[in-house]
RNA sequence: CGGGGUGUGGCGCAGCCUGGUAGCGCACCUGGUUUGGGACCAGGGGGUCGGAGGUUCGAAUCCUCUCGCCCCGACCA
């Protein structure tokens, strides 16, 4: 019943890196306890339909537990976006969710903080905290571990929880207090190889959440005290999102998701082709050279994902993470930054993807590819081929979640458009008494009566 | 952190104004009838009414304090 198939993905952020086969699932086995009602806490359609599909629960005000049909689909976001970043030339680490307060008070910055950093005292009545950030964490290691310019260039990653005490926790896991986070650290000789990479990250971004299946549109952003053009915010354009943006027409038809990237080609003027468009934040509008775009100007709300950043030597000269150079001095490394918010990602989605009935999964993230919906369980008949069905799609390595409850068809239908599966295969006595089944596009909500064999195929494509 | 709201079984709610010992729908369990878009009948289990103090013969209900959660704003990946 659960077989091993092609569908793998990685489970990273345990002590130890292991491989996980996604399986097939029965339904009558699964932990999915969907709500018919909405719970009165949740008001956009992400925090409602996560509720509703049995994705997570409320432990308390913006901190969530993952039940299986949510986490299935965070690691699913979360090896996606690992693989983008593996492709770009970053390595994976993982730095502790527990910093002492002596890291961020090189930096200044444990008394800059404020109360949104959790601040929490070990036995030993030292001060530590719960980690907002990394900055401080990675540009230590790099200190003891780095010495010379030819170590250079570096760039750093890892996929942890972070906490941030926010004052109002709002939209489910869109803005939670603890969150799942991809950062990125970049070291470099200087400002001009920082832009180097900086702008792969740029690029990789642009990647990572086309093949989400989002449109994400990077925005100049403050760039804080180094100035300049090194900082931009990835917005994916929802109805619900947080702030209203503007921008060019052309920014909206960008796909990277098959697009051949060379990393170590000149990015520049790829990077200088999305950057000359007019994009901006609420805070950053223009009126003149909105006015000036005419038809070209779409204004939307947007959610920010990502948000990528250079700080020059911040850091670095706090922390002494130096280098030798090739002249024989030394100079602290040019470091930047760069943010994917991972559980934000599953509401962002779920933002762009959805109808009245519940969520539509785009296929890449969908936490199976397929739901078959016996319609007559205890008819030899229907039991028999949804059996078939369900082993021979999970040896063809596709994921099914097989609803072989007991219980009426309308229950089953709900459900299934609820947690929002590419496919629905509808197996009944009257189809398949000539050897047919529905297959039935959630995007589309288009329903075909064809084969059994046509199915299998369609599905295993 | 300012302003507003809310807390009654797993979920959605009524009861509170005008105190008399808790109710409805869904879900759950049992039996039966049903069965292609969230069935019906009968029976059943589950709640110290967020918490503490007070008023009273008696408090879900009135008073005081407190905690949680949600919304608007300011702030933020």
């Amino acid at each position: 019943m659960i077989q091993s198939h092609k569908v793998r993905l990685r489970f990273c952020h345990y002590n130890h890196s292991l491989y996980k086969d996604y399986v097939s699932m029965r339904l009558s086995r699964y932990f999915l306890p969907t709500l018919k009602e909405t719970p009165s806490e949740a008001q956009i359609a992400s925090h409602r339909l996560m509720l509703r599909a049995g994705m997570i629960r409320q432990s308390s005000a913006g901190i969530y537990s993952w039940l299986p049909l949510g986490h299935r689909v965070l690691m699913k976001i979360q090896a996606i976006v690992e693989e983008e970043q593996d492709a770009m030339g970053a390595q994976q680490i993982l730095m502790p969710t527990i910093q002492p307060a002596d890291l961020w008070r090189v930096s200044g910055r444990y008394d800059a903080y404020g109360p949104e950093m959790l601040r929490i005292k070990d036995r030993h009545d030292r001060d530590m905290l719960y980690g907002p950030t990394n900055e401080e964490q990675v540009t230590e290691i790099f200190h003891d571990c780095v010495r010379s310019y030819k170590d250079l260039p570096k760039m750093l990653y890892h996929i942890q929880w972070k906490f941030r005490d926010e004052v109002r926790p709002r939209f489910g896991i869109m803005r939670g207090r603890e969150f799942l986070m991809k950062d990125a650290y970049s070291f470099d000789l200087d400002m001009t190889e920082g832009r180097r990479s900086y702008n792969k990250f740029f690029i990789s971004y642009l990647r990572t959440f086309a093949r989400l299946g989002l449109k994400a549109i990077p925005m100049a952003a403050d760039s804080g005290p180094i100035g300049g053009d090194m900082s931009h915010e990835f917005l994916v354009l929802a109805e619900t999102g947080e702030s209203e943006v503007a921008c060019h027409r052309d920014l909206l038809e960008m796909d990277w998701s098959d697009k051949p990237i060379d990393y170590e080609a000149d990015l520049q003027p790829l990077v200088d082709s999305f950057t000359a468009k007019y994009a901006a934040t609420d805070e950053k509008r223009d009126a003149e050279q909105e006015a000036a775009l005419g038809d070209d100007l779409v204004t939307a709300r947007g959610i920010e994902v990502g948000h990528i950043f250079h700080f020059g030597t911040k850091y670095s000269v706090p922390f002494e993470a130096n280098v030798t150079t090739s002249d024989g001095g030394e100079v602290a490394v040019s470091m930047g930054s760069y943010g994917i918010g991972v559980s934000r990602l599953v509401g962002a989605i779920i933002e762009a993807f959805h109808d009245d009935d519940g969520i539509i999964w785009p296929e890449v993230v969908a936490p199976f590819k397929v739901g078959l919906i016996n319609l007559k369980v205890g008819d030899e008949t229907c039991d028999g081929a949804c059996e078939g069905i369900y082993n021979d799609l999970t040896e063809a390595g596709v994921e099914v979640l097989y609803d072989d409850r007991d219980i009426r068809a309308g229950g089953k239908f709900a459900d299934m458009d609820l947690i929002g599966l590419p496919w629905q295969i509808i197996a009944g006595p009257r189809g398949l008494k000539n050897g047919m089944v529905e297959l039935k596009s959630r995007a589309t909500g288009e329903r075909e009566e064809i084969s059994l064999e046509a199915a299998l195929s369609r599905m295993a494509e």
